[in-house]
Parts: C-alpha cells; sequence; structure tokens
DNA sequence: AATGAATGAGACTTCATTCAT
DNA sequence: CATGAATGAAGTCTCATTCAT
C-alpha cells in the first residue's frame, strides 16, 4: 500500500512481456527443431536458410531476427543438443564410479540413444559435432581404466580414437541400413577389447543393467 | 628419339598432334593435383572454381575443357587417388594370404602412407573417401580370419566399423596434431586387439617385417 | 491546479484524456529530438527506422503511431525545427526596418544560433533545410538594400548564392572544426563586402549591439 | 630474328590480353559514365545497382566484377571526375601566377564548366565532391591575394567559405532552373567583391580574355 | 497508445557457366 | 586448347510495415 501509483500500467506490460517472450522462445524452438533435422539429413553445409525457414514454417526475416547465418545456427543446434544430452546420458552417469563400467555405459546408452533418436544421430554423424564434456569424461576413463590395470593400449590418444572412431562408423551405418538388436551392445564389446579389458570382464561389464536415463527421445515431435 | 619409345600409342601421330595431347596432359594433372590439395584443406563442399583455377593456375575456361562441375572434378580426385592407392599398397598387398597378416599389413600400410602423404591424408579424412575395392578386401579378411578362429567378434559389420572408424580418427588426428613414430603401429595394435586376436598374436603379427610399395608418396610436389 | 491554466484547451477534459495527451505530446516530443540527432549525424537518407526508435526508446509500432515514414518525420522535423527558429531569431527580427541592418542582425544571430545549438547546426547542414520564411525575408532584404543604393551586386539569386552559400559552408565547418569566437562576425564581413557594402557601413553593421531572443538553445537536453 | 621460338603462341596470347583488356576497359568507362549521371541525379545514397546495371547496360555480376559497392563506385566516379578536370581546368591555370587573376580565372572556367557540362555540375553539387587538389589552390591563391594586399578579409577559412560555398549554391541553382549568359560573370563579382578587392580591379580582372581549356565537355554522350 | 514478434519485398552478393577471341 | 569478360540464377541479408496482445 506504499504507492498510489496507478497500477494499471506494470501489469499490462508484464502480461504483453510475458506473451512476447514466450512467443519468442516458441519460435525459437521451431527453428532449432527445424535445424535439427535439415542438418540432420543435409549435413552442415549444404543447407540454405530457404531449407530452415521452410521446415519451420516462419518467414525469411524470421528467421534473421534470430540467427544471422546458418552458422550460428549450426552452433546453436549443436548446444541444445548438448544440453539435451547432458539431460539424457550425462546425468545418468554421475553416479557410477569404476571407469569400466563407466565406459561400458556410455558407450551403451550413447548407442541406445542413437536407435531411439534418429535425427539427434544423424546429426552427430553428419555435423561431426560432440561436446567438450564428451571427450573430457572419456579421458578421464580411459586414463583411470588404464591405471586400475583394466585396460591395455599404447596410448591414450589412439584408445580415444578406437572409442570414438569405431562408435561414429556404427552410427554413420545405423542412418543408412538396419542393425540388429544386438548393435549397441557388439558395439561396446569390441570397443572393449579393443582396450585390451579381459574377455571375461567384457562379459561381466555387459551383463550389468544399465541405469535409467531421464528419457531417450527429445519432445521434438 | 621420338620414334623408339615402346608406342603403345597408333604410330601416325604428328608434331603438332602429339604436342596437343601432352599439354592437355600436363593440364589436366595440374588440375587434379589442385584439386587434391584444395579438397584437402576445404572439405568436398565448400570450394569453388576460384579456388581450383588460382591454385591449379589456369584461366576459368580452361577448367571448363576439362570438368563440368566440381562434383565431377571430385570424383576424377577420388578416381586418381585410388589408382595411385593400388600401385602402391594394394599392389604390395597382393602376394599375402593370411588374412592376420594381411590385416595387419594393410592397416600399417594405409598409415604409413598417411604420414609420408599429408595431402592425401586429408583428402581421404575431409572427403570421407575409400574405394570399394578397399571395404572389398577388408570384409574378406575379416571373414577369413573370423573363420579361421584368429578373430572373435560380434558381428562383421561391428568389425568393420572398428577397422574403419579407429583408422579415421586416427588420421583425423594427423592432420590436426604431430603423432608419435609409434603411431601406424599403436593403431595396428587396438585394432587387432579389439578383432580379438590374442596377444601373443598381436605382437607376432606386429613384428614381422612390412613389404615394400612401390612408392609411399605421390610424385606431385 | 490543474484548473488555474491560461487554458486555451477545451474545459471539460478528464483526467484520463489529460494524461493521454500529455502522454501523447510526450511521446512526440521524444520521437522528433532523436529525429534532430539522428538526422544530424547520418544526414536525411541514412537513418531507418531502428535508429529512431532506439534514440528515442520507444517501440517499433509505436513510431508509426505518429509517423508512416522517415520522410515524414523528416518534415515534422524541419517544421518543428522552423518553429522553434521563428521563436528565437525571426521575432527578433520583426522591429528592425533597416535592410543592412535587418541582413547583418540576421546572418549574426543565424550564426550565434548555430554555435550554441550543434544538433540544429548539423540538422541544417546535412539536412540542408530552410524554411521559406527565411529565403523570403532574405529576398525582401536583399532587393532594398539593393534599392538603396546600399548593395551593390549584378543580380539578386546570386546575391542568394553568395549569402546562403557562405554560411552554409561556414556552418558545415562549424560541424567539423572549431572556430574562433569572431566565427560569426567573420562570416558577416565578408557577406556585406561581397553584396557590395561600402567597407565603412560595414563596421558600423557590425558594430551594432545585437538584439536579444528569447532563447538561444532550443529547450531539448 | 633472334630466337626460333615457336612464335605463334606469344603473339596469340598478346592477341588475346589486348582483346581482353580492351573490353575490359570500354566496360568499365560505361559503368563510370553511367554512374556519374545516376549519381548527378538521385544523389550518392539513393541510388541501388539496379540503376547503374540498367544504365550501362551490364549484367548484375559484370557490375561486380568491378566495383565492390556503389560507395567504391562513387569514389572511382569522382577519382575520374577529377582527371577529368585537371585535363581541362587545373592545365589551363599552370600558366597564370597572379593570385587574382588565377582565381578569376578558376572560378570563371568552373562555372563554365559546369554550364557545358549538366552531369558533372549535378555531380558535384549532390556529391559535394571537390577534390584535394581544387582546396590546396584556393588556398594558395588566397594567402598570395592577401598577402599582396590585394585581399581583405578576416581570415583565411571564411574566405574559402565565401567561395565554395557561393559557387556551390550557384551550381546548385544551375541544376534548377535557367541561369543568364552573365552567370559566371556575375558570380565571380560577388566573390571578388567578397574577398574584399577594390571595385576597380574586379572589373579589370574580369575584362581579361580566358585561356584556352583543353575541352569543356567531356566525351561522353 | 504502446509493444515487439513476424512478415516479405527488395536490396545485395556470389559463383557456376557461357562464349567470343 | 586456352583465355577471361560477361552473364544471371540462386543465394544472402535488410528493413519498412503489419498486427495480435
Amino acid at each position: 500500500m506504499q504507492a498510489k501509483r496507478p497500477s494499471k500500467e506494470p501489469e499490462v506490460v508484464d502480461h504483453r512481456t510475458r506473451v512476447g517472450r514466450e512467443r519468442r522462445a516458441r519460435t525459437q524452438s521451431r527453428i532449432i527443431e527445424a535445424a535439427l533435422h535439415v542438418f540432420a539429413g543435409k549435413g552442415p553445409d549444404a543447407p540454405v536458410i530457404e531449407d530452415f525457414i521452410k521446415t519451420a514454417g516462419v518467414a525469411r526475416g524470421t528467421f534473421y531476427n534470430y540467427y544471422k547465418s546458418t552458422d550460428e545456427l549450426l552452433e546453436a543446434t549443436s548446444k541444445w543438443l548438448e544440453d539435451d544430452l547432458i539431460m539424457s546420458i550425462e546425468a545418468a552417469m554421475e553416479e557410477l564410479n569404476d571407469p569400466v563400467e563407466r565406459l561400458t555405459t556410455g558407450v551403451l546408452l550413447w548407442m541406445k540413444k542413437a536407435e531411439s533418436d534418429p535425427a539427434w544421430c544423424a546429426f552427430v554423424v553428419r555435423v561431426r559435432h560432440h561436446g567438450r564434456l564428451v571427450e573430457r569424461q572419456l579421458a578421464g576413463d580411459l586414463r583411470a581404466g588404464l591405471r586400475a590395470g583394466d585396460f591395455s593400449f599404447p596410448s591414450l590418444p589412439v584408445a580415444r580414437d578406437l572409442v570414438i572412431g569405431t562408435m561414429r562408423e556404427a552410427m554413420s551405418r545405423m542412418t543408412q541400413e538396419r542393425v540388429p538388436k544386438t548393435h549397441a551392445e557388439d558395439v561396446a564389446r569390441v570397443v572393449l577389447q579393443g582396450l585390451g579389458l579381459d574377455s571375461r570382464m567384457v562379459e561381466r561389464a555387459l551383463s550389468r543393467p544399465l541405469p535409467k536415463i531421464r528419457r531417450l527421445a527429445r519432445s521434438i515431435e
């Protein structure tokens, strides 16, 4: 009650502001989601603005209200995907400590996600994007597993190439042909073998139940 | 002097024709070699005609005397590289029969070539080109090694992903950072491990001397 | 308190209407004042709506509540400036009759105003605006001075070019470099000389005290 | 005769090169000449690429083979005009030494040129372009005339404003209305008066015959 | 009135392709 | 064949204008 100000104004402004912000957020989502599909289908270089706006159903100018170039949009899409990833995979792995278990779980969840979310899979394959976080965690697990004597490989970078490279190719095939149900497991198996894990430990690692992840598929239609 | 050469060519070739033909061959070489570097540097999509003609030092119109589009040039460059590869690696492997030995040798020679020919390496990485021949031979060796009981992996396609993917990543890193002298060997080691080869056999396979190959580096400067 | 003002406005104005009207007037002022600065800085063609609304701190749509185009805004700004000018210079000259005195006073006051109001100066220079009134009065004074035998020049239009042109260039320089305190006087001197005024009369004209003007600087900050 | 080289090639190349260069020069001329008219008509800001290419009769892409922006074209056009000016006016004045004579001649020739070349006149008025050279020469003459005691004005910059400003306004009017035959002379007269030149000297300066100039009108149609 | 997101016409710019020499 | 100027379709980008809230 301290002020007599004609409290109509602030209300109105707030309402308008809120509505505007909501609309803005919705449009931005539509563009990013369109971008995900477009990039997944055509790669990072081929798409033209037309592709995005037609897919998103917005006007040419609207695009530029949000992004100055396709590069910027690519960046934003990658970032968005990474956030999504953190919500699904990274979070689930937080509680795991054993490097072998972590690595196994990581590969399995990643491949499962690729299966359940073809757009995400295609995007990662074509744009060759994977965040810093993934690389850092992978490097940590590899190093720890090596020290613990579980792994046996000649150098960290090459071990990393094995893990990343195999998964990439495996995902690449997923965008082109049907893969068997055991695909994720198969990939994990050769990767663990390649890292020099004892075959009994491979079996044990693969027999453990997977932790639940918050959502496997993104909500975008 | 012009008369004595083994002359697969038809005999009656007057001076002007010969000069023309040689010039033609020379110009085409310049364009292809330029293309190799350009594609290696910018990938398959980004380059524009300007890039090729500037690098090759020819006129705009000259380009179209040889290729109708950058796609056709990419095709030609790939083909040329494949011929080159056959002359260096495939030939050397013709005499080997044991699948483990063949696979080991193949990986090692491939990585050595990548080391000694950065443009080739960059091209393969960026353009993601590798010929049918390579895939076919690889598939054959994997199948044979599996049947022979040397290898142990859950499926042929995944084994292929392991080999190709690991090498690709390893080559990709070669275009960006310096790698140790043992790089080729390191890569071969994790790949063989990943295929389930017994560790003693891995050592034995890696200790064999490499066959000579006709030339490691292409002649273009 | 609201009741007592001289109230040219119609009497029965309820509170809401009055608030609205005041707000309207306030918004319009903000836009016009912003426009003055923007036009002064960028000239009449370069500015875009964005410039005006950002400077005025209003929303895009608000602009169109007042003006349909930047041209209309330019017109309005010019008009506003002219009104301002009448309140400052024209009014002060109403009482003068001698053409030489009027012309001298006009030039001096005009240049003084340019000194004291850089935005106005820049606007006049860049937009090349000066109202009809000024031209008419100038023409009258020139003709009268010529008839009276004080001036001596070959033609009215050329005399007008001398006066207007010299002042414009002098003002243009004021927007770019510092000018001495005597600038206004210096300009008046060469102009009077150019009009063929006898040198003793030039001195006499310049020694007369300037009439006061209502305000030299406009009230906008 | 010194060399046996198959002197066909150099010939051919030379011919082609020469033809190409000639065509290039011709196209560039067409663009510049079009630009002169377009800028003269619309000022420096309003024109769009379309205006130039339509006037010049060249394709859109051709424009960009020569200039990256309308600004660059404006620059080039100004430069070209300046070269033209040097060939017509500056050259004719080289032999004159007396500052009064030089200044009188300069003003007269300039105004004559403006009369005989409306496009040039309009360009100078709208674009407000005049080269450094003109300013420098003008400053020199004003200073010399002041020292010699012929001129009498309060400051060099203001004298310059008088000369430049008066001529600009006079030229501006020439683009809008018809001016009498004596226009050039009239302008010179008030300018000289304004600089404080004694009236008898004004008459004498104006009675001297004008030097011939190489060409008054440019050759472009 | 005021707001600001959305719009699309119209500008700019690139670049593959043609063609006369 | 080689040359490189000219071309114009296809893309990018800006900005005046509309409109629901």
